[in-house]
DNA sequence: TTGCAGTCAA
């Protein structure tokens, strides 16, 4: 990086005395001038100019003068770090407070090394640090993953006594959050005694960090009890995210309302946070409209929108918006072209999206990800196109992963063809794969061919490595909160209502024609304990629990963590018919929306 | 004369 040359630099070798001695009788009338000054500058050349002016004014050696002429150098949006490291080296003895100011300088410019290493030195030189010091430290810690130092300085903080400054406690929380370690961050969290809307904060976002929406949600809740906080934006954002990824529209809409009502305008990146949960939650409609009256859109609002048509399967919609983006001027990038071949790819739309795949590398110069490819793998695999998608195959850039042939063997399964199966199945055991459902698919594919012994051996190998299908979740909002299912769950106090009413639709449903496919359970049980297993399912619960919880004729929104499986697929088919429901399922890799009798994915998912 | 959290996708 270029160094700034300082101002007179020559000049600086003054030493104490002789300043002392040419120093205005006036001194503090112009210190205060210099103050004022610094206050008003904006921009890095007239703070130079005023640089030289303290020279000539004999303000070099004051320390209040200078002190503030470093903080505005480096605090200043508009500032430098590197003028404020060369003034900094020319004060001959800092203290705590110009220690604080570098440290907060570097800080705030992401060099957190930097800021570390003036703490070494800050510490070597024997200058003690204050509370204003540790908040700045703690902040680099967390943007290193620092979490062995961070404790080491936590038991500084507490030697020195700084542990009651609730700052220096919100950003330890913020440290231990940041670093993945949600523990020490509540245990801080409890020994708070005047809590802030940023303590609050702190914990949302360590449990956002780890993906732990459910609890987010219920900080929350308990923040709003305590009730003397004000939700502010920043939480707000997170309580989005968080109903986002919870599929909680309603929740997700209160907050849109509040912040509607409590700021003057929404910015770009609070309106793309709620496209997002508008999507997620399953009301597409929601957020066309608010995606029309975006105020501003950026790359991110067209690539989430885009990504978002294409998971409710408007495949064709999702390409209009790509032209219109492009009409506006936005570069695409690799995110939104993911989203429009993933648009190709739910809808079958396999010549637009091998023209759009060839686009990426000629117009736009990206190089496609491993991600792209899997795309469009899946689409020549979907059509049947196994010759293509083995060619494509060889001239990846890249090796495929598993990803790439667990999309493929879902091919070969649609397609009944065990040739593909088998070709693929032997590079998804080569690489290992550890996905209970990738044996299972196997498994079925060789018992259909009736190769017992191979189906025998897919399914062993599950046992052997002791893999486990994962825990299937599903989330389902009623009576404006959000309810949570696993499989043969009896946590909830009304489980037994629940219980009941799967014994009724089940009634109902042997009657329409269902059959229970148990083809997909994993367990090494026998069929009936499998039946079941089937017949307590978290996604079936959670339907009967809304069918009970909910008014007639509104449509019901699940999300689940995992992949649907045939079963419940089948299963929620007949449930919108009898029920009269129309029934919008949030799964790992789209949206499913079942009306009478049918599904939007036209069972290939 | 100084401080914490701070946001949108795969």
């Amino acid at each position: 990086m270029i160094r700034v040359p300082i101002l007179h630099q020559p000049q600086l070798s003054l030493s104490r005395e002789d300043c002392l001695q040419i120093s205005h009788p006036n001194s503090k009338w112009k210190e205060k001038e210099c103050v004022s000054l610094l206050k008003k500058c904006k921009a890095m050349k007239e703070l130079k100019k005023i640089h030289g002016q303290m020279l000539k004014l004999e303000l070099l050696y004051d320390s209040f003068c200078v002190s503030n002429f470093l903080a505005t150098c480096a605090l200043s949006s508009w500032g430098d770090m590197d003028y404020a490291s060369i003034v900094f080296s020319h004060i001959d003895d800092p203290g705590t407070f110009e220690f604080n100011t570098m440290i907060r300088g570097h800080a705030k410019s992401f060099d957190f090394d930097r800021a570390l290493k003036l703490f070494v030195e800050m510490l070597e030189r024997g200058i003690s640090p204050d509370n204003f010091t540790y908040p700045f430290i703690l902040k680099a810690c967390a943007n290193l993953g620092l979490m062995k130092l961070g404790r080491k300085i936590h038991g500084q903080v507490f030697k020195l006594g700084f542990h009651d400054d609730l700052f220096v406690q919100n950003s330890l929380m913020n440290m231990y959050g940041r670093c993945g370690n949600v523990k020490d961050s509540c245990a801080v969290f409890m020994g708070i005694q005047q809590k802030s809307a940023a303590s609050w904060s702190a914990l949302v976002t360590a449990h956002a960090n780890l993906g732990m929406w459910w609890e987010c949600l219920e900080i929350f809740g308990e923040m709003m009890i305590e009730g003397s906080f004000k939700a502010e934006e920043s939480i707000l954002v997170s309580l989005v995210s968080a109903c986002t990824h919870l599929g909680a529209l309603h929740l997700g809409k209160s907050a849109h309302g509040y912040l509607l009502r409590n700021l003057s305008s929404l910015n770009v990146i609070v309106e793309t946070c709620l496209l997002d949960m508008y999507i997620k939650c399953g009301s597409i409609e929601n957020a066309v409209t608010l995606f029309n009256n975006m105020s501003a859109k950026n790359l991110l609002s067209y690539s989430v929108m885009i990504s978002g048509l294409a998971m409710h399967g408007s495949g064709h919609e999702a390409l209009m918006l790509f032209s219109e983006m492009l009409e506006q001027g936005i570069e695409p990038d690799d995110g939104v072209y993911l989203g429009v071949l993933s648009a190709c790819r739910h809808s079958g739309l396999v010549e637009e999206g091998l023209r759009l795949f060839e686009k990426i590398k000629l117009e736009h110069r990206i190089q496609p990800t491993i991600q792209h490819y899997g795309c469009i793998l899946d689409l020549l695999g979907r059509a049947a196109k196994f010759d293509e998608a083995f060619n494509l195959i060889e001239e990846m850039p890249m090796a495929p992963n598993v990803v790439v042939w667990r999309s493929l063997l879902s091919a070969a399964r649609i397609h009944f063809n065990l040739e593909i199966g088998e070709r693929v199945a032997r590079n998804l055991m080569q690489l290992g794969s550890d996905n209970a459902g990738d044996y299972v698919m196997m498994s079925n594919m060789y018992a259909r061919a009736q190769k017992w012994t191979d189906a025998a051996a897919a399914r062993s190998i599950v046992a052997d490595r002791g893999l486990d299908q994962a825990a299937g979740l599903s989330l389902v909002e009623a009576r404006k909160k959000v309810y949570r299912f696993v499989s043969q769950d009896k946590s909830h106090c009304n489980w037994e209502e629940v219980y009941e009413m799967i014994h009724q639709m089940e009634w109902q449903l042997k009657f329409e024609g269902y059959v229970p496919d148990t083809s997909e359970v994993l367990h090494n049980v026998d069929e009936e304990e499998k039946k079941q297993r089937l017949k307590y399912h978290s996604q079936k619960l959670a339907l009967a629990f809304a069918l009970l919880h909910t008014p007639e004729n509104t449509d019901i929104r699940i999300v689940r963590n995992v992949r649907m499986c045939r079963d419940t697929h089948a299963y929620t088919k007949f449930i919108s018919v009898i029920y009269n429901r129309k029934i919008t399922v949030r799964d790992r890799n789209r949206f499913h929306h079942f009306n009478d009798g049918t599904c939007s994915c036209k069972d290939y998912w």
